[in-house]
RNA sequence: GCGGGCGUGGCGGAAUUGGUAGACGCGCUGGAUUUAGGUUCCAGUGGGGUGACUCGUGGGGGUUCAAGUCCCUCCGCCCGUACCA
């Protein structure tokens, strides 16, 4: 009988939910219980794994919990049967296995709804939630659903908050003022993504900066800790430690006072100390000599007090406030200064001044906001100089084969190399540099902050490019801030007893602004120290923060009276494999590393690395159709011809094929899960998401590969139910393991045992079906044969249902039942290989003349050397290759290969 | 701009440490069986050459007995860039 994805996938969905399957043991009842062992256990192998076992082990599989958009997408699919095929088989190994899901569910989209189509957010939330829950089910996930959490649930946020008083008095919380984008029309803040060449997506105003008040999380209190501790992190991936070490950018240099000598605005309410100089930061001040100008930010203090008397200033600073709040917009804008009509002394040149440039390259948030510019030897500063006709002195210079060992000062003059292209930003010799003159940079660095510390107007200092991370957000849905203002007593944290600080439901949404803001009652409140009326804070926390604790939330969800439960986080953390998209190499996992230590410094957790073990897939990918208008058409719109080319299913019109592109709502380039499920089942999706493209890389979407895995779903059906499959499994087997079974067919069997339990371990999930339909395809010819051994049959397919059982659950599970089981698959334990058997005593070597392989030979494993050398020679293509010479020498590598150089 | 990654047949990809390039699958070609439901089975399949051979892992250069793998350089695509999540 054919195979029915749907009756069956639902038949073990439900038994694994009554059963609960999948529900973690309570790190109390693993340890009370001595011998406790990884449940039922009922095969050879897992007698010796699970007998000697005191206490069992935990294993915290986590795949990031998905924002409520809707609908799932194939991301969701993709990410959660990745983490799911690790929570089986760590099962199966038997390990407790806690295996959550939860929903990251506060954030901008819901607020967008509401505003255009008049949905509450919560409603619109929770409905989303509801949806995408059914349609996550149906995936076969062994979630532990009973920890389900949303981190809009006051159960949830209110623990939020209580971190966030506990951050803020130990001063990890702090307020200080900062630039948003402002859209002038809506009267609201935008998020940078909102902001598209420089106007409100939705007004089209030309957006603005505008500086406010906002709540920061201290995450620089711990650049260092976030960076020395990446080390640790060896189940990492590489580049993204790499990345993560390139953000928070740790570097020496020296903050340098220039004093202003001419210029200077005679009263500055900045001090007069300050308005006398302006505080630079470097990387080099090996190359002060090379100094040509000063450029600051146009967020600088001095910038705003210069523009105060010159409109012409002022002008230039609002449009560079209109390139963008973004990295990638400020630096990627052509380079414009504004001279400022101040000059500056040279620090170490007598006489010699500098003018004052407000640059909109210079990064307010950066350094000291300052910097001074050396065109020589960094290309920023070298366009600028070019396009105001400014200095260009070459300082530092390369050395050749003369000068590598000299450092006399006279060497400068001798100009001992031809001068190196501008701008030259490698190591050298400095000249035209005085007193730094014949050293090399790393010295003349050292000689030079040591000079402006004597002088005392400088000192070396170390920068970390990492900044507090700006966690206020004006918006309502979102965490509320527990923070009261009073005007007699200034910020006020919220009484714990009054926790949760909860959204009201009748917020406005027909105003521009942040509705907290303008709701008519809810943030008048009475002064908790004075109880004067006072203010709530209308700012609701960044949704980051919401997915910065969620991991550790998971271990103990229903605590009501505590964010997390010691003994359960003590027993679950970290989290041994955490799964998700790279797009959150840094932001997010950055965050939750510096959450974690400011969880551990509170008293809340004892860790401070939160997750053990990472892996970051890839995403989804499909092909893209245009219709004959140029306007996008989804994949179920158009039909391919027999010739290659495709038409509009409902015009016959042709379309064209576009790019394999990234699966995005916009281009309609989008395959909806649950129509895959319906149509094939969840294995059949599951399968195609784990073979042919490797979980680290984009996976291509095709029709053709869900039918080639829907085509091998019925093949592994066909094995346990058809001729002449049936009868060979209803052969009785022995009761001694082994005999009278064939030892070349165990051999695969075996091997493919330790290869697939290799593969999975290392996330090579392609691999590990590649490798499990190679034995399908071993088992197959075998069933043709005649003399074929039933016993051998059937230890075949028995390892080929437990090994498919964490990619394809559901068939894998009734294969099972059909042959003959009474226990369930999900609680038998993983196969172990036979050790006798992965070792082969004739191995295959390669033969090769001058790097050519001209044979291969068969020979006895670990066979003398000389023996090895007497037969490739002997080959008669070797001696065809060599044409009559005497080979130089030999190259054996022990059963790999013997390469002849001739 | 900066930081990170990727590039192998017509296609997705495989190749623990440098050691037989193309496992496994998709597609295609030829054949068989059955055709009421996305069939199934057999054979073939990197390019060139009748063949011995030869060329081949984005382009160019290098190290090595041996390079998909290591080094330099160039090109293309993707991700992140601090208020999308």
């Amino acid at each position: 009988m054919r195979y029915n994805p749907r009756e069956t996938e639902q038949k073990w969905q439900e038994l694994w939910n009554s059963k609960k399957s999948f529900e973690a043991k309570e790190p109390s009842a693993v340890a009370v219980a001595p011998t406790a062992g990884p449940v039922v256990r009922s095969t050879e192998a897992s007698q010796q794994q699970g007998a000697e076992q005191s206490r069992q082990k935990k294993y915290f599989v986590l795949s990031m919990f998905p924002y409520p958009s809707g609908r799932i997408h194939m991301g969701h699919v993709r990410n959660y049967t990745l983490g799911d095929v690790v929570a089986r088989l760590r099962r199966a190994q038997g390990f407790n296995v806690l295996h959550p899901m939860g929903w990251d569910a506060f954030g901008l989209p819901a607020e967008n709804a509401a505003r255009e189509r008049g949905i509450s957010p919560k409603q619109w939330t929770y409905d989303n939630i509801a949806t995408m829950r059914g349609e996550l089910k149906r995936i076969g996930l062994s979630i532990d659903w009973s920890r389900e959490l949303a981190t809009c649930d006051t159960t949830y946020y209110k623990h939020q908050q209580k971190l966030f008083l506990d951050f803020y008095k130990k001063g990890l919380a702090y307020r200080r003022k900062s630039f948003v984008n402002w859209d002038p029309i809506d009267e609201t803040v935008l998020a940078n993504e909102q902001v598209i060449d420089g106007r409100g997506w939705r007004s089209g105003a030309l957006v603005e900066k505008r500086e406010l008040s906002q709540w920061f999380f201290k995450i620089t209190a711990y650049a260092d800790d976030l960076l020395q501790s990446l080390t640790s992190l060896d189940r990492w991936p590489e580049k993204v430690r790499l990345m993560q070490e390139n953000w928070i950018g740790k570097s020496e240099g020296a903050k340098i006072n220039f004093r202003i000598v001419s210029g200077a605005v005679a009263v500055a309410p900045l001090g007069a100390e300050q308005s006398h100089s302006i505080n630079v930061f470097t990387t080099r001040p090996d190359t002060l000599f090379g100094a040509s100008f000063i450029a600051i930010s146009a967020g600088h203090p001095m910038a705003k007090e210069r523009a105060k008397s010159n409109p012409a200033l002022d002008a230039f600073i609002i449009e560079c406030n209109k390139i963008g709040n973004t990295a990638a917009a400020i630096e990627t804008a052509e380079k414009q200064g504004f001279d400022t009509g101040l000059t500056v002394a040279h620090p170490f040149i007598a006489g010699k001044t500098l003018p004052v440039y407000v640059a909109n390259f210079v990064l307010m948030d950066y350094g000291t906001g300052a910097i001074f510019g050396c065109p020589a030897h960094d290309q920023r500063d070298y366009e600028f100089a070019t396009k105001y006709g400014l200095e260009i002195i070459q300082v530092v210079q390369e050395r050749n084969e003369a000068t590598k060992e000299r450092s006399d000062d006279t060497l400068s003059a001798l100009r001992p190399c031809g001068p190196s292209p501008l701008p030259y930003t490698g190591d050298g010799m400095l000249i035209n540099s005085e007193f730094l003159n014949g050293l090399d940079v790393t010295a003349a660095k050292k000689t030079a902050i040591e000079k402006l510390k004597a002088m005392g107007i400088g000192q070396g200092v170390t920068q970390f490019r990492l900044r507090d991370w700006g966690v206020s957000r004006q918006r309502y849905w979102g965490c509320p801030i527990p923070i009261i203002h009073c005007t007699a007593c200034g910020v006020v944290p919220v009484p714990e007893s009054q926790l949760p600080i909860v959204l009201p439901e009748d917020a406005d949404f027909t105003k521009g602004g942040n509705p907290l803001d303008h709701h008519p009652t809810w943030k008048h409140v009475n002064c908790p120290s004075c109880n004067a009326p006072a203010m709530r804070e209308t700012d609701t926390c960044d949704t980051f923060v919401d997915s910065s604790w969620y991991y550790a939330r998971f271990c103990s969800p229903h605590n009501a009276d505590e964010p997390v439960t010691k003994s359960a986080t003590d027993y679950w953390l970290p989290v041994d494999q955490y799964v998700g998209g790279v797009e959150h190499a840094i932001l997010h996992l950055l965050y939750s590393r510096f959450f974690t230590r400011a969880m551990n410094e509170t008293g809340h957790v004892s860790l401070k690395e939160p997750f053990a073990g990472l892996f970051t897939q890839g995403m989804i990918c499909h092909e893209s159709y245009k219709d004959e208008h140029g306007k996008w058409l989804y994949p179920e719109e158009m039909q391919k011809q027999p010739d290659g080319t495709a038409i509009n299913v409902k015009t016959g019109k042709p379309v064209t094929v576009g790019r394999v592109e990234v699966m995005s709502k916009s281009k309609k380039n989008v395959v909806d899960p649950g129509r895959i499920i319906d149509a094939y089942g969840a294995d059949t999706a599951r399968l195609f998401m784990l073979s042919d493209s490797p979980p680290e890389r984009d996976l291509e979407w095709t029709e053709s590969g869900v039918d080639g895995a829907w085509r091998y779903v019925q093949r592994l059906w066909r094995l346990v139910d058809e001729e002449p499959f049936a009868s060979l499994l209803s052969t009785t087997p022995s009761v001694h393991p082994g005999e009278g079974r064939d030892p070349a067919i165990r051999k695969v069997i075996h091997k493919t045992i330790a290869e697939v339990t290799d593969h999975l371990q290392r996330f090579a999930f392609n691999s590990a079906v590649a490798a499990v339909r190679k034995l399908t395809n071993t088992l197959e010819e075998y069933a043709a044969d005649k003399n074929a051994n039933g016993a051998t049959f059937r230890e075949g397919i028995e390892a080929i249902t437990r090994l498919i059982s964490p990619m394809l659950p559901h068939i894998a599970s009734e294969m099972w039942e059909k042959l003959g089981h009474q226990t369930m698959l999900v609680d038998e334990a993983w196969p172990i290989a036979d050790p006798a058997l992965l070792i082969d005593n004739v191995v295959t070597i390669a033969v090769q003349v001058n790097g050519k392989l001209r044979a291969t030979i068969e020979l006895p494993r670990d066979c003398a050397k000389d023996q090895a050398e007497k037969i490739a020679l002997s080959q008669e293509a070797v001696q065809r290759a060599l044409n009559g010479a005497t080979p130089k020498k030999v190259i054996i590598v022990p059963n790999k290969i013997v390469n002849v150089v001739a």
